[in-house]
DNA sequence: GCATTTACTGGGCATTCTGTATAGCGACTG
DNA sequence: CAGTCGCTATACAGAATGCCCAGTAAATGC
């Protein structure tokens, strides 16, 4: 579970050159590739690495537009909404949250005019009682994880 | 920039089997090897590709408290305040939005009093007039692009 | 209609990496 | 003090990669 140096500086070095291979990343990071081996092969069964999923970008698939909403559900549907929004491909993301909305959900649209089409279909449901939706104009942050990385490891 | 289908089975591939090399993937799409390392590069200078980094879960590393933060800006101060979230390890991302509020920020903390601190550390800054927060319950729908890609294949 | 370009196939080749195993060494632990 | 753990270092077979070429079929331009 917790992360040392060079458990830091591994996920660093994978996030920036992802496709280095282990006995390059043992050069780069001066230990013995079984080490990196090892390392490697604990994190990911430790769960700290998931995958390396390809990272797609929606915008170069035809879907440049990115939005929240928050939806307001109806008392007990909350599974019949997340089975209807899991069926929507432009839903990229769903949270079941406390505060003002009961769900925070990530969208992606063709168009301003696109995104209309998908806001309907996402909130034509009987279960979603309102609906607020927040476009996205800029990304300065886009999600990232290494400065997380650098400070669970200690640097 | 069109995705076909070919291209759309071989992101579903990878991302169901990231460690899959270029030959097997070949062999899975029953098409020659060539053809796919031809796929992979255009996809990648097309930038649909962004990269293989590693999917890091923040909760591994010791941060199971997810919440999402809405901002509002002191007017001219956008700048300021992107920086200042920039410089906060656990703001995975942000954006800037239309809505209520200006800006929308992915948050992690190690605990729900760790998230207190936080989020003093990420409003106690002179631009962000008012902030409120959503803490992540549940994630019926975790980030994923599939489904996205298949429609974008058209299939 | 004809030539050109583009995309895919199928094959080959040298280099490189992976998976796996080995043994040695220093540090920590019961 | 013996046992365990993590790292180093090395070895080897099998596999994949990067790169090349020639042939073919479909689309494009003249």
């Amino acid at each position: 579970m917790a992360i040392d140096h060079l458990d830091g500086a591994l996920l660093e070095l994978l996030a920036r050159e992802p496709r280095i291979g282990v006995l390059e990343a043992s050069r780069r990071l001066g230990v013995a590739r079984g080490t990196v081996q090892a390392r490697l092969d604990r994190l990911q069964s430790n769960g700290v690495i998931r995958g390396f999923g390809p990272d797609v970008d929606p915008a170069a698939l035809g879907y440049p537009v990115t939005a929240f909403a928050t939806l307001e559900i109806k008392q007990g549907q909350g599974s019949d909404v997340r089975a209807h929004l899991a069926s929507v491909p432009e839903v990229l993301e769903l949270h079941t949250t406390t505060g003002h909305g009961d769900m925070l959900c990530r969208l992606v649209a063709r168009s301003n005019a696109d995104l209309q089409r998908v806001i309907d279909r996402v909130v034509g449901f009987d279960g979603i009682v309102r609906a607020s939706t927040a476009i996205v104009m800029e990304n300065p942050v886009p999600l990232r994880i290494i400065p997380l990385v650098k400070q669970a490891a200690g640097g």
